[in-house]
RNA sequence: GCUCAAGUGGCGGAAUUGGUAGACGCGCUGGAUUCAAAAUCCAGUUCUUUCGGGAGUGUGGGUUCGAUUCCCACCUUGAGUACCA
């Protein structure tokens, strides 16, 4: 082969790889083991664009790089093939969701191929592969049979709570569990029926049925979490989403609040994703404190209960507690009706009716007006015993805390707020602070005032000591709230794993785990039942027989042996928290993954991935993988050591400019208006002919009378606007120029056909361009497999971290990539003498060998800091000098193949065995850098004036500071720069800098 | 509003503990080669200039012999978050 052909070499590599399984990890190895994971894709259908891949690449690089520094490395790939698209296009087409899943990701397995990733695909997951979904059914199982045990500070089986529920009831158990749970004794537990005691159980289960309010989004017809909705509406579709109360499954996450904080800090991921897990998760520290209502005759003659009722609050400031002027209650809190005076009553219903009216979103976006109404009744200050008034306000939220908040204008702006506008006293607790604009929320430095055993203390010291005093006196005490809330784990779908459920006398059951899995049943319709059910409830063939331990027809259903299976399934996070689990023992039947492998593996060393899982993905994995570890399923407790985001890649758009000509309204003349501009075609103008919407209308004018498509004696009642249309990227050229029959012929331009276009005066048409996100819609998407076609996988990968640093978002421009493909034509002429492969076995020289050193260094640095856009450039420095010194000799070259290797794999190989080597690139020694060929014996010395530099000088690097300074006083270029003046210092650092300060 | 990140040529970007700002590449300009084009190669390319130089890393200050790098204030852009008590 004379020439470098990339089509030949990568499918001949790629072939090569596949036959030899050289990527294939054991799990069995002397070496030390190094697993490289990327986020796995969800195979849309749309395929592959060059933005995907990067985050592929650059974990290959340093997959391959690991290999050849020793390590025994895993680097799998799979998918996330259950979701929302492949369904939605079922329910529009019929399609079986498998059907299309299976066909995406056979595009998705030569995209990837097609770009040489080392992937060991003999580990391959798909999360609807009901060999894989089996296990994430299990892990289901085993949430449901266990519970969080604060004392111990650890989930446990569930058998160890009812054992303690049968010997000491439910007093002593420090659980995280519901709010609502009942006291009971051990009598009282053994004689209750089972099914109530299901009941009480299902409170403490990690798993669990609730009635909560949950976000419901009609158009998709099913639930979302949290982290689905972005700014009010779903994050797939974008469709509005409604507050509904439901009964679903749960997950317990809130148990593990705490613990996923403080793993934050013991693993090295990005600051801004540990910041949003941090934020997601809402730690607040402060205390509860419990208010009494003033029991007036009003409120005791319509209760039976005489004792007083209580309003909860918590908050962060109990140091300011004696600031409390009012409380306000949110306008659902359950005290409300009970407290409500009949004055008042009339107004607190008709608030309660307008704020349930409004939406979420309309609460969200409306933080201004200031909204609330008086209940009439009155609350007792816990120290002073001074009467508070009780107001409801759609400020505080239900959902947060306990949906009530004692209020201190003087420390919280929104409180201030709302004493201001309802004109209700704003006591001032704090030391020479100015209060009449606006609330003082400063902790530091403040001191409390006319706040009895508090005043005169500063904010620590009085936190302290309030919280202390709450604690002696009974009606409060110290806590911790956390804004993270359980995890709603039941979507109304079709597409997604099926629970190993079923229900009798209304209680969830677990299936046996040897029973699993559980396989998706076959359904007419994807769509939700008539009567409102998710999809499963339209299959047939979809109930559990308990004697048989089999799915059977729903008609056998009789609530004695055969029962009615779950309809919800699990949500796309279910089969994403555990699978970087699942590939350290891929194929296993016998269990999730071998004790050993996992022993071996233990976990993830660098996850390359998108920042839109921070608090998705991300957090649900590591609960998963907490909760693992507590089962000891699981060696660690954080699933990956380190984490980086790869930034996006965005896309350069391009527009033309297209003319509107109209007539001037109220232009009288004698022709009809239509006449003037008929024969006008539509008209693209080249963007450097004009600067202003001015000279627009002027270049069209003038082409427009030049061709006589306009009449002169008209010319002033034609007025002409420009708009901006997206031109298909592919269409254009590096300089910017379009190819105008390509776009007068492209299928989206059909109206353009006869259209002109008015060119640059060397007959180009220039588009103007603007970095958008990439997308189909702009036109501006660049398909992977076009430019592995054109210019081959290899300078895709260094095209891509070329672009710049891995992190950044980062415009895609295709023209650039001529840089590195003419870079490894280069490389190949290094080797090759016109057509023959020539290379030299002589001693190399010292220029060389520091080339190739200095490359080395650099190349292994950058690495390790994941700066691979700057090895690219290193490696086009080396070539370029090797170039100059026409080397081609072996001692140098080798080395310098394994260093491109990791970066460029194909050429790399194919040189290498061109080399006479048989074995494959891959596992070959990272050449080890040696200092000595560095080492300089003069140094280039800047010679700066008041730290300009403003020549060079070249001394020897063994010349005193002394030396250095006569030399450079005694240098002309210096006395001019002085012009006379004597210098007041001299500043010389040896083999750095000289300064001099004048 | 709050939190975080980032502002360097026409463009992507480089400058690793403060020490020659603009590496490398794209694009552009000129030249060689070619019948011509592609490809390739060579030279130039921050701005400004009276060709001596001078200015310059978002803006304004500061620390330092010396600041893209450290500190303070501000401006702009991007991301996340949003009545969380």
């Amino acid at each position: 082969m004379m020439q470098y052909n990339h089509q030949e070499i990568e499918k001949k590599w790629q072939e090569f790889w596949a036959n030899n399984q050289t990527f294939k990890a054991s799990n069995t190895s002397e070496k030390p083991k190094y697993y490289v994971l990327d986020m796995f894709p969800y195979p849309s259908g749309a395929g592959l664009h060059v933005g995907h891949p990067l985050g592929y690449i650059a974990s290959d690089i340093y997959a391959r790089y690991k290999r050849h520094k020793g390590f025994n490395v895993l680097h799998p790939q799979g998918y996330d093939s259950f979701g929302l698209p492949a369904e939605q296009y079922a329910i529009q087409t019929g399609q079986h969701p498998a059907k299309t899943t299976e066909e995406n990701i056979k595009t998705y397995r030569r995209q990837l191929d097609q770009i040489g990733f080392s992937f060991d695909w003999s580990r391959e997951v798909r999360t609807s592969n009901p060999e894989y979904y089996k296990y994430t059914q299990w892990i289901f199982i085993q949430l449901f049979n266990s519970w969080y045990n604060k004392d111990a500070d650890k989930s446990e089986d569930i058998e160890t709570l009812i054992s303690v529920f049968e010997k000491e009831g439910n007093a002593t158990v420090n659980a995280v569990c519901d709010e609502d749970i009942i006291s009971f004794s051990a009598d009282e537990w053994n004689s209750f029926s089972t099914t109530k005691q299901q009941e009480i159980l299902l409170q403490y289960r990690l798993t669990f049925l609730s009635d909560t309010e949950v976000n419901w989004c009609p158009a998709l017809g099913t639930v979302l979490a949290n982290d689905e909705i972005v700014n009010g509406v779903s994050e797939r579709g974008g469709h509005p989403v409604v507050r509904k109360k439901m009964t679903q499954w749960s997950m317990r996450i809130s148990a593990y609040a705490q613990r996923l904080l403080d793993g934050l800090e013991k693993i090295d991921w990005p600051q801004p994703l540990k910041d949003s897990q941090t934020n997601w998760i809402g730690r607040s520290q402060g205390a509860m404190v419990s208010f009494d209502v003033l029991m007036t005759d009003e409120i005791k003659n319509n209760h039976s209960d005489k004792n007083p009722f209580k309003i909860d609050v918590f908050t962060t400031r109990p140091d300011t507690i004696f600031g409390v002027s009012f409380m306000t209650l949110a306008p659902e809190h359950e005290l409300v009706s009970k407290i409500t005076t009949e004055a008042q009553r009339a107004d607190v219903e008709a608030y309660i009716e307008a704020t349930s009216k409004r939406s979420e979103r309309d609460r969200m976006s409306d933080v201004k007006t200031i909204s609330g109404v008086f209940t009439g009744a009155y609350a007792i200050h816990p120290f002073s015993g001074e009467k508070v008034q009780i107001w409801i306000g759609d400020y505080v939220l239900a959902g947060y805390g306990t949906g009530a908040v004692m209020a201190v204008p003087c420390g919280d702006q929104r409180d201030y707020d709302f004493a201001k506008y309802f004109n209700i006293p704003i006591p001032n607790i704090f030391e020479g602070v100015d209060i009449s604009e606006a609330a003082h929320s400063d902790k530091e430095g403040t001191v409390i005032a006319n706040s009895d055993f508090l005043s005169g203390l500063k904010y620590q010291k009085a936190l302290k000591l309030s919280i202390y005093e709450m604690e002696k006196r009974g009606f409060g005490y110290g806590k911790i709230n956390y804004r993270l809330r359980d995890a709603v784990f039941s979507r109304q779908r079709y597409w997604g794993e099926p629970f190993p459920v079923y229900y009798k006398d209304g209680m969830p059951q677990m299936i046996d785990a040897k029973h699993l899995p559980i396989v998706l049943p076959e359904v007419e319709k994807y769509l939700p039942t008539e009567d409102g059910k998710p999809p499963l409830g339209n299959a047939e063939v979809w109930a559990w027989d308990v004697n048989q331990s089999t799915v059977v027809s729903n008609q056998l259903i009789d609530n004695e042996t055969v029962f009615p299976l779950e309809l919800n399934t699990m949500p796309g996070w279910a089969g994403s928290s555990w699978y970087f689990n699942r590939y350290m023992d891929a194929g296993n039947t016998q269990e999730f993954a071998s004790k050993k492998s996992l022993q071996y593996w233990q976990n993830v060393d660098l996850y390359i991935g998108g920042s839109e899982h921070a608090t998705g993905h991300l957090l649900y994995a590591r609960f998963w993988q907490k909760f693992l570890f507590d089962k000891g399923i699981v060696p660690v407790d954080e699933f990956a050591k380190k984490l980086i985001n790869q930034g996006m890649i965005l896309g350069t758009s391009a527009f033309v400019y297209k003319t509107t000509v109209f007539v001037k309204n109220g232009c009288a003349i004698d022709k009809s208006n239509d006449d003037v501009i008929e024969n006008i075609p539509t008209l693209f103008v080249s963007k450097n002919l004009f600067s202003s919407d001015d000279e627009f209308e002027n270049v069209v004018k003038n082409y427009l009378l030049d061709k006589k498509l306009l009449n002169p004696n008209f010319e002033d009642l034609v007025m002409i606007t420009k708009n901006a249309i997206h031109a298909d990227v592919s269409l254009v050229n590096a300089s910017d120029e379009l190819n105008i029959e390509g776009f007068k012929n492209h299928p989206l331009n059909q109206d353009y056909k006869s259209a002109e276009f008015i060119t640059e005066t060397d007959n180009t048409f220039k588009v103007s361009r603007e970095v958008e996100k990439m997308s189909k819609s702009k036109y501006n998407v660049v398909n992977p497999d076009d430019i592995c076609e054109e210019y081959g996988a290899d300078s895709l990968r260094l095209f891509e971290m070329f672009l710049g640093p891995l992190e950044q978002a980062k415009p895609w421009k295709t023209s650039g990539i001529s840089g590195v493909y003419s870079f490894l034509k280069k490389l190949w002429k290094l080797f090759y003498n016109g057509e023959k492969l020539s290379i030299s076995d002589a001693t190399p020289t010292k220029e060389e060998l520091k080339t190739l050193h200095k490359t080395i260094k650099k190349v292994e640095e950058d690495i390790e800091n994941f700066s691979f856009n700057t090895s690219v450039s290193t490696f086009m420095i080396a070539v370029n000098e090797l170039t100059a010194q026409k080397c081609n000799k072996r001692e140098i070259l080798e080395p310098l193949l394994v260093l491109i290797s990791p970066y460029a794999p194909h050429i790399a190989e194919e040189l290498w065995s061109q080399l006479g080597y048989n074995e494959s690139i891959s596992t070959v020694d990272f050449p080890r850098f040696e200092a000595k060929h560095l080492v300089e014996s003069a140094k280039n010395y800047p010679i700066s004036f008041n730290g300009k530099m403003r020549f060079t000088l070249e001394l020897p690097l063994d010349m005193s500071k002394e030396e250095i300074e006569q030399t450079v006083m005694a240098h002309e270029k210096t006395q001019a720069q002085l012009q006379g003046k004597t210098p007041k210092k001299v500043i010389i650092v040896p083999g750095k800098i000289v300064n001099i300060v004048g």
